[in-house]
DNA sequence: GCCTCACCTTGCGCCACGACAAAGACGGGG
DNA sequence: CCCCGTCTTTGTCGTGGCGCAAGGTGAGGC
């Protein structure tokens, strides 16, 4: 397995105000491991020993229901640590992180945790940013989901991809990473169906362009508009 | 204005793991306030300055969409931290927290919460278990809004408010502040009325006795059915 | 090049729930 | 004790979007 790419991780907003030793102490006990699409990194239920940063790609992570009904609570992108579980003083994961694309994930075991920010405060001041980040983000979607209808839902969620996983082209900007429709209507609350049809209309209008596993934005004002509900 | 209680304060999780000194030089720069029901303690948007610990009482966070609409997005019960805006990288408030009931806060100025946590680590770990759970609370409530029905949901919402407000008496489990079928509704993302028809069917059957801003829980176990579907 | 699987589209009927409306009941304040 | 504001109950109606069903289409494997 390749080296760790040291100059990425120094840059993350989860190391800033870390020494440059500590982090190295940090990477060395860091196992770096390849994820193919579709393969999970571990599984909702199972015992958590070990937390995660995503280095590449992207992760849809899941949670079922015990019903069998499956939802995607959040979509990891590079420089966020995941599988956080026992800082969060559970002893199970809560969900199960699918990669999307081809991705890169390191490791390290629980109790590195507890070690390094004992020594090291900023990485849990940091770590808490990240989290509340996350917090703020699960109430704004608390939020969409008892007060907005499906459609802005839906504008609202493809914004958010926009933002965190846009890439500029010449038509537009493209979600980076393959997105079906199960997965948008997987983070909103409705049916893929549901999501095909929004998805139809807009592109009958001009504001996407779509495509198997593919999504292209190409006049963003108007979905923030219908985000915002004036459609 | 009274002081502090200091064993009171001495057994929160919150503060676990920290020396006496170390806390009793946190709480000389603490601050205590007194809140009658229908204030609030700080309103959404407003610049974040402080940050909170709610002593007695409860507080009920409320968010307002552009639209004029309102949600509950927490609870807040004694114990726990609010209004941590600062934390979590913001500079402004993003809910407003009302008092229920006849609250008392304690507050300290934002500079505060970095200085501390430098010395004693334990306060961030601490703090990043509480929002951690938070941030699980949250992806539940998401779960649930995504893929439950509205009868489901207000269940289970009741059945977090047991756990967390409950009150032992002779004929069930009374909710242990005042809680309007608004209150619920705006929990729950339905409406006054939905709530007010669900609650009518749950006392038909024995299962809960409402009142005005009152609610009894008198089956738990049926409750418990209801919320995981069978129903 | 063809087959097959996975993903996407579209139509139709139904129902849970929200919108609207109106009237009853509890409780605090004067 | 009565008044008034707030909270609650209950009815009727309309509809967004889900369930079900059936048929397209692109991509990867052999």
């Amino acid at each position: 397995m390749a080296e760790i790419d040291r100059s990425l991780v120094r840059a993350l907003p989860l190391f800033a105000n870390m020494s440059d030793s500590d982090l190295d102490r940090l990477l060395s006990r860091a196992i770096m491991r390849r994820v193919a699409p579709g393969e999970t990194v571990f599984e909702q239920g199972q015992k958590a020993t070990q937390f995660f940063l995503l280095l590449h790609g992207r992760l849809k992570v899941t949670q079922v229901t015990p019903e069998g009904q499956q939802i995607i609570v959040r979509v990891v992108h590079p420089g966020d640590i995941f599988g956080f579980a026992q800082a969060l003083q559970r002893d199970d994961y809560p969900g199960t992180p699918i990669a999307a694309a081809e991705s890169v994930v390191i490791c390290w075991p629980n109790e590195v945790w507890a070690h390094f920010v004992e020594q090291n405060p900023h990485l849990a001041i940091n770590a808490m940013r990240s989290i509340g980040q996350r917090l703020q983000e699960a109430h704004t979607r608390i939020r969409e989901m008892a007060t907005e209808e499906v459609e802005r839902r839906v504008a609202h969620a493809v914004l958010r991809l926009m933002d965190q996983a846009g890439k500029r082209e010449a038509e537009g900007v493209r979600i980076d990473f393959p997105l079906t429709r199960q997965d948008v209507a997987e983070m909103t609350g409705t049916t893929l169906h549901t999501v095909s049809r929004i998805f139809s209309a807009w592109e009958s209008r001009g504001i996407v362009k779509g495509g198997r596993q593919k999504l292209l934005v190409r006049d963003r004002p108007r979905l923030e508009a219908l985000a915002e509900g004036e459609g």
